[in-house]
DNA sequence: TATGAATGAGAATTCATTCAT
DNA sequence: CATGAATGAATTCTCATTCAT
């Protein structure tokens, strides 16, 4: 009789187990999302992930077979989704300035809404923030203020200095970061060219979309 | 006998003591450097510096207090290093353009003359470097498309579409690493700023230093 | 539907559940004779048994109570069915000289024909094998040295020299093996009982069967 | 001063560390060895080791890498130590006869001597040690009672049967483990081989040295 | 009966730091 | 000052067994 219920269950809905596992597994993932962000990887344990998604800990084997697996499943998938976001939004045009427009729009879109991963991406709350919020912050505080002035010598574009800063900082060491390990090209070459970019711009003038 | 040689050094020389400690912690610090550049903060092993600086595990302990310490030593030097490479170059000029321009210089040259120590200041974990990589690499290509596309369209600037997609990337996401912590401004307002400075540049039109 | 089916033929054959029961049991038996052989015990998991005899983890526990429990039934299965080929082989005769002979030969075919029991019956651990191995490898080649300089001296009986080394290793291992935990025989004697059996065998002089 | 004591204590000893260093080594090896043949391997935790030893957990790992090498290393040195006392003893002989003899009596007098990592090598303390003697027990009390027999009917030699059934199982499962993984041979003439060297022993008939 | 997801106790291993020499 | 052996707290990962379905 039950074996029938069961059986019948079974057949209704073949995908339970997997629906319990996508659930589980999810559970493990929102857990380990909300830790991260607050704890740092370093400072959280993978005892306190289960613990918080309700499971055991063994059980958290049976969904990564590592943290640091985790970790990339959390990243890979967040970027997967982030992307996928982009170019839907992206899809509808075809000027490359629309284009670019709306990915940058959804890109900031998508990280307002996934604050929390995007915290673990940059290694916010990690083991030494403090210390490099306290080294980065005089480099920008310089920035800020040379862009202040020249905003108020009206030869900068007119825009919060705070926030010019931290463009500006972005640029230089992700292009430095990647010129570090890429040595065709000098250093003045792209200390021009970030120089050509960040005063003039991308746009072609005359050019409005 | 050699201690006897040691006491007449002594007295000879009184700073050879002095000499010999600052040498021997230029030996760590440079010996951390490299490692830390390397491997990374957790992969690198107290012992593994001692070792590479040729002195025994327990003289590490006799020039910094913590393995932390010596981190943040070697950033803090490091940084105040730059610090005073770019406000040396930045003296000679009370013009904010030229002021921006040399500072940028300097930054690059810094990098380009203190790789490992930069890898630190501002290069990410270097547990996760690869992961790191491994996501971004779509987003960069992406914008590297779209860009190659705007420039053939000739509405963006002509500057190397695999440049120009680091520069934005940085420019992205330390712009948004930045706003995460904070509540003060729209994600819609970053995004319109961000969107003006990257097409439209720093400079007011018509300025040329 | 199916259910309905399997009713029926339950109905008509109520053996069939014995006889599938009896059909998983032996498919786990057989699967775990075989990686228990092949991996040892602490290298052999119930849910790789149960995977490999296709069914579900949870099923094992239907019919083994525990996983030691799996082995002990394995280990006195085999071993029952060898002793009673062995008696039976033995039955037929009286003559212990008759007895012993079938008895081993018994034992030797039985051994051919359960490679894998037979290894987990008297074979060592599978942890240590190569380790054991190892060590033991020198203690044969000088046995086995010391032998084949005896068969051609023409003192010592024209036999393979590396099958009577590990012949000896044997006889040497088990007793002392055994000897281990008595306290009521002297070491000595136990040598000098081997010597004289190894030596001059188990046959009264003279006596043939 | 006390510069002065300590270096000249490390010029006139400058092997102290390494003894002590040997010393610690051999606490943990001496530990290992009690613990192991007590509790067996999986009954033996490192940090008990290390316990008993009365060193830190952490420490075991300076001489060790692991417990697995740990036992290598004692069934290693043990082989090792057997193997250059029966090469010693045997030495003084050139008569195989001979040095069958002393050899063997060395293999004896050696593992009373160190009961402890033979009790360790023939795994006793394991795990199945109980089941696997429960079905051990059976074919060496059959053998027993037929030797028992075969001595009391005067064809067998006048052999303790308990002894003489350790000793004939120890042959037929070492030859038989031996020939299971070299198929080269026929297992009929192992049959028969281990039969003429059991009954008739090693020596040619007549010669005795 | 059959299943396989969940469990959690248990052990191995690492490494920053100390301290006797 | 220099050394490196010793420490042990802290965490990861495994797997036999259970149980809801």
């Amino acid at each position: 009789m039950s074996t029938r219920i069961s059986t019948a269950a079974k057949l209704q809905d073949p995908n339970r187990q997997d629906r319990r596992r996508a659930e589980t597994r999810g559970r493990l993932l929102a857990a380990a999302k909300r830790l991260l962000a607050t704890n740092g990887f370093h400072g959280t344990k993978i005892a306190d992930i289960a613990a918080a998604a309700d499971v055991g800990t063994g059980t958290f084997y049976l969904y990564f077979s590592t943290k640091d697996a985790l970790f990339a499943d959390l990243v890979r998938e967040t970027a997967l989704a982030a992307r996928e976001a982009m170019d839907a939004a992206k899809a509808a045009h075809v000027d490359p300035r629309r284009r670019a427009r709306v990915g940058g729009e959804t890109f900031f879109r998508f990280a307002a809404e996934n604050r929390d991963v995007f915290k673990i991406l940059f290694g916010h709350s990690a083991q030494f923030d403090e210390l490099l919020r306290e080294v980065h912050q005089p480099f920008i505080a310089d920035i800020e203020a040379d862009f202040a002035a020249g905003v108020a010598a009206g030869v900068f574009r007119d825009l919060p200095p705070a926030f010019a800063a931290q463009a500006i900082v972005g640029m230089l060491t992700q292009v430095t970061s990647w010129w570090i390990d890429r040595q065709d090209v000098s250093i003045e070459e792209i200390s021009s060219m970030t120089h050509r970019l960040l005063t003039q711009g991308t746009a072609v003038q005359g050019e409005q979309p």
